[in-house]
DNA sequence: AAGGCGGGGGT
DNA sequence: ACCCCAGCCTT
C-alpha cells in the first residue's frame, strides 16, 4: 500500500503549540477580556486598523465609556466621534464608526450582527474586519488575515521573509487550509496575529523565543532576505499633514473656525484669540509652521468638506454636526 | 492593481 | 531618517 503524502505543514502540530503559547504570552488587551461586548470589540477592530494597540488603548476605554452601546454613539453627531478619535489618525475612521452604528440600530435592533455577511455590509467593515469581529465577539470559525497573519503565514509556510505587497487569493487559500476545526478556530486567529505583533514582528523577529520555529520554512532557509522592498509612504509636505494640521485645529476649536484661518490670509495675532499652549491657537500656528502653499491648503479645506469631516456653520467650518 | 488617507513610537 | 502599524474605499 503506498503512503500517502505527509502533508505539509502538520497544521495539528502548529495548532497545538501556537494555542499554548498564546495562552501563556497573550496581551491582556481589554477587548480579550470574556465580558467584552461585540461593540467593544467592534470599537477595537476599527480603530486597530493601522494604529498600533498602545495608541488604541486609552481612546477605546473612553469611547466605551461614553458609549456603551451602539445607539448611545448614533445618537450623537458625528463631529462627537471625530473628535474623540482624537490624533488616532485618518478621522475618516471615526466617520465610519460613527455611521456603523446607525446601520446596526436600523437593520440590527442596536445589536451587532454576528455574520460575516452582514458585519461586511457596514460602512468601514472590509474583509479582515467583518472576520475578526465574527470570530472574536461571536466565536463563528471564519478566517482572519491581517498584516501579522500574512507574515507568520508567508515566513512559517512559504519560507518568504515578508508577504507580498497585498492580500492575494493564494494567501487566503493558504490561510482557510491551515484553519482547524471550529472549536479552536478563535484561539487560532487570535494566536497567529499575536505571534505576528510580538515575536515574528515584520522588522527583527524573535525566533528564538517561537513557538514553531523548528517548523518554519524560512528560517529552514536560511533567513532569506526580502524579494522586494516595502514602498514607504510619503509624509512630510503632503495633503494628509496639511489636513491632519486642519482636522487638529477643528477638534480643538469650540466655535466655527473662519476659513481664512485655515487658509492663512489671516494674520493669526491681528485674528486674536487664546495664546496658551494646547488651545486652537496653538493648532493654527502649527499649521502654518508647513508653509503650505494657498492652492495645497484650499485643496485640503475642500477635501475635508468634501469628506464630511469638516462642514460649513455660519460664516466658518467645524466639525460636522 | 494602485493610490489616497494620519500619526507617532521604535530602531 | 526611516519603518511600520489588528485596513478600507475609490478609481
Amino acid at each position: 500500500m503506498p503512503k500517502p503524502p505527509a502533508p505539509a505543514p502538520d497544521a495539528g502540530l502548529l495548532h497545538g503549540r501556537i494555542a499554548g503559547w498564546f495562552e501563556a504570552n497573550a496581551r491582556p488587551l481589554p477587548w480579550r477580556e470574556p465580558d467584552c461586548s461585540p461593540w467593544g470589540i467592534m470599537v477595537s477592530e476599527f480603530m486597530l486598523q493601522q494604529t498600533p494597540v498602545a495608541r488604541v488603548l486609552p481612546v477605546w476605554e473612553q469611547w466605551l465609556q461614553r458609549w456603551p452601546v451602539p445607539a448611545a454613539l448614533a445618537a450623537e453627531p458625528a463631529g462627537e466621534a471625530v473628535r474623540a478619535w482624537g490624533r488616532l489618525g485618518y478621522p475618516r475612521r471615526a466617520l465610519r464608526l460613527h455611521a456603523a452604528p446607525a446601520a446596526i440600530v436600523e437593520d440590527h435592533g442596536g445589536e451587532v450582527p454576528g455574520t460575516y455577511a452582514q458585519l461586511l455590509a457596514l460602512p468601514g467593515v472590509g474583509t479582515y474586519t467583518a472576520a475578526a469581529i465574527a470570530s472574536f465577539a461571536f466565536d463563528a470559525p471564519e478566517t482572519v488575515v491581517d498584516t501579522n497573519v500574512r507574515r507568520v503565514h508567508a515566513r512559517l509556510v512559504s519560507g518568504q521573509a515578508l508577504p507580498s505587497p497585498s492580500l492575494t487569493a493564494k494567501e487566503m487559500k493558504l490561510a482557510h487550509a491551515l484553519m482547524p476545526g471550529s472549536d479552536g478556530a478563535k484561539i487560532w486567529n487570535a494566536g497567529v496575529m499575536e505571534l505576528g505583533a510580538l515575536v515574528c514582528t515584520a522588522r527583527s523577529p524573535g525566533c528564538p523565543q517561537c513557538p514553531v520555529l523548528d517548523a518554519c520554512a524560512w528560517v529552514a532557509a536560511g533567513r532569506p532576505e526580502p524579494s522586494y522592498v516595502p514602498k514607504g509612504q510619503a509624509w512630510a509636505g503632503t495633503d494628509r499633514q496639511v489636513r491632519g494640521a486642519m482636522m487638529a485645529v477643528l477638534r480643538k476649536a469650540t466655535a466655527p473656525v473662519l476659513p481664512q484661518l485655515l487658509l492663512g490670509s489671516v494674520d493669526l495675532v491681528a485674528a486674536g484669540g487664546p495664546a496658551g499652549p494646547g488651545g486652537i491657537h496653538a493648532e493654527l500656528r502649527r499649521l502654518r509652521a508647513l508653509d503650505a502653499s494657498d492652492e495645497q491648503l484650499s485643496r485640503c479645506l475642500d477635501g475635508l468638506l468634501e469628506d464630511g469631516l469638516a462642514e460649513a456653520s455660519g460664516a466658518g467650518v467645524a466639525l460636522p454636526a
